[in-house]
DNA sequence: CGTGGACATC
DNA sequence: GATGTCCACG
C-alpha cells in the first residue's frame, strides 16, 4: 500500500506540469524511499528523471514497490482540483487498479477525492550511472530560461561553450544571431543568483533548443539549475527539488556532420 | 415610460452575461417594483428568473408596465461599450420599439447612447410557487463553481447528496471518478465563506452539468448562492443582487430510469 | 494567493 | 465563438 501525503499540492502539480508535455504516459515507481519515474519523451530524445523523496512528502509510507502507469494529461487534470495550498494525499493498493488523489482544505472540512484509472506501460528502467563530467554549471534557473526562450527565436540550436572565465550560449540564424556571455559571480546575499562554474575541461556542445523549451518547464521546481557537460555524452540538467528529491532532463548534444 | 439608471455599469453587464449563453431572447417586464425577467433555456431545460429590485437602480421611474422584447447577444454587446463604472441609464416609452441605452462617465463628460431595436417574444410568465425544500446549501459561490468545473471533467452528470452533517458532490466517468464533500463550516471573519446546510430531509439527486455550467456563469453576481433542494422537484439556484433582486435558475434533476 | 481581465488558440 | 492560459491587480 502507498500512501503519500505532500504539505502543499502545489509541489506535485509543478512536477507534474514540468514534464507532462514531453511525456505522455510514465510508470511512477514507489518504494520505500519515494517515488521515482523514468521516461523519454514522445520523440525518444530526452530522457526525464525524477525522484521525489520521501522527505519531499509530509507523510509517506510504502509497504512494498508499487508501479502506478499514469496517463500526465489526465492526472494534471485532476491535481488542478485541488488548491495550491492543500494537502494532497496520493494512495494505492498494492496492485492497483487505479491511484486516488485526496485534497483536503487546511482551514475548512472539505475532502475532495479523485480515482484515476492506471494503465500498463511499457518501459525499460535504465540504470544512470553517474559520471564525470568536463563542466558543471550552478546559475539561477530563470535565468537559464529567459536565455533559452530568447535564443529560440532566433534559431533551432543552442552552442554553449565553457571556457576557464566564462559560459558563452548562442545561437545563428536567417535573421540574425544571439550570444549571452555569463562570468561566475557570488552574490553573497542572494545565493540563488549566482553563478558557479567548475571546470575540469573546456567544452563547446550544441542542443537542441526544442528539447532546451521542454526543460526550461521545470523553472518554478527549483531556483537554480545545474548543468552538466561533456563532450559526445548527454548533459545533464538538474534542478534539485528543496524537499528532497530532484527533476533530471539527459539530453544528447547535436554532433557535427564528421562526426 | 421607463427610465432605470445604473450607479454602475457592470451591474447590468454581469447580469445579462450571467444568462446570455443560455436565453437568446427575452422578455424584460418592468414595473414599478423593478425589472424582472423569466425565460428559459435554448433546450427549455433551464428556467431563469432574475428581478432586478428598484433598490438595484440609483434612480428608477416607471409609471405602467412595460415589455421589453431583449436580443441578448445585441444587447450584450451595447452594454461592452460601455465602461464599467459609468452609469448606465435605460430608457423606453409605454409602447416601445427601442431600448435606449445612455452611458456617462462620471468625471468627463463624455455620454454615449445605443439604441436596440426590440422584438416581440412569445413567452407564458410561469407563476412559480415558494415551496418548502427539502435541503438548502449556502456556501461560496466560487466554490460552487470550482466543484462544477472541476467535476465537469470526468462526466455530463453531477450528484449531489445532503446529509445530516455535509454535502457531497461527485461524479463518475471512463477514466475516474471525482467527489467533492464539504461539512458545514463557520468563518466568523469572513462569513461569506461559510457553508450553511439546513437540513429538512437528506437528498440524493443527480443534475446535468451541462446546464450547471451555465448557472455558474452568475457566480460573479454574488459571493454566495443558496442551492435548494427536494425529490422529484426542480432544484432552485439563487444568487442574491447585494443591490436588492436576485437570478435564480430552476434546473429538474435527472430522474432514474425506473421512475 | 486569489480574482478578474486580456490574449491566444482551437 | 468558446475555451484555456497568461498576466496584472487587490
Amino acid at each position: 500500500m502507498l500512501e503519500g501525503k505532500f504539505d502543499e499540492a502545489s509541489l506535485l502539480k509543478k512536477i507534474v506540469d514540468s514534464i507532462k508535455d514531453c511525456v505522455k504516459l510514465c510508470n511512477f515507481n514507489c518504494t520505500e524511499h519515494g517515488i521515482t519515474v523514468q521516461a523519454v519523451d514522445d520523440s525518444r530524445v530526452l530522457l526525464v528523471s525524477l525522484l521525489v523523496g520521501q522527505s519531499a512528502f509530509s507523510e509517506y509510507r510504502c509497504d512494498r514497490d508499487i508501479t502506478l502507469g499514469i496517463d500526465l494529461e489526465s492526472f494534471s487534470k485532476i491535481i488542478k482540483c485541488g488548491n495550491n495550498e492543500d494537502y494532497l494525499t496520493l494512495l494505492a493498493e498494492d496492485s492497483p487498479d487505479n491511484v486516488m488523489t485526496i485534497f483536503e482544505d487546511k482551514k475548512k472540512e472539505r475532502v475532495s477525492e479523485y480515482s484515476l484509472k492506471l494503465m500498463d506501460i511499457d518501459s525499460e528502467f535504465l540504470k544512470i550511472d553517474d559520471m564525470d563530467y568536463d563542466s558543471v554549471i550552478n546559475m539561477p534557473s530563470g535565468e537559464f530560461s529567459k536565455i533559452v526562450r530568447d535564443l529560440k527565436n532566433l534559431s533551432e540550436s543552442l552552442n554553449i561553450i565553457v571556457t576557464k572565465d566564462s559560459v558563452k550560449f548562442s545561437s545563428e540564424g536567417e535573421n540574425g544571431t544571439g550570444s549571452v556571455v555569463l562570468k561566475p559571480y557570488t552574490d553573497m546575499d542572494h545565493p540563488e543568483e549566482s553563478i558557479n562554474v567548475n571546470l575540469e575541461n573546456p567544452v563547446d556542445l550544441t542542443f537542441g533548443l526544442k528539447y532546451l523549451s521542454d526543460i526550461i518547464k521545470a523553472t518554478s521546481l527549483a531556483g537554480t539549475i545545474t548543468i552538466k557537460l561533456a563532450d559526445k555524452t548527454p548533459a545533464l540538467f538538474e534542478y534539485k527539488l528543496d524537499a528532497g528529491g530532484y527533476l533530471r532532463f539527459y539530453l544528447a548534444p547535436k554532433f557535427d556532420e564528421d562526426d
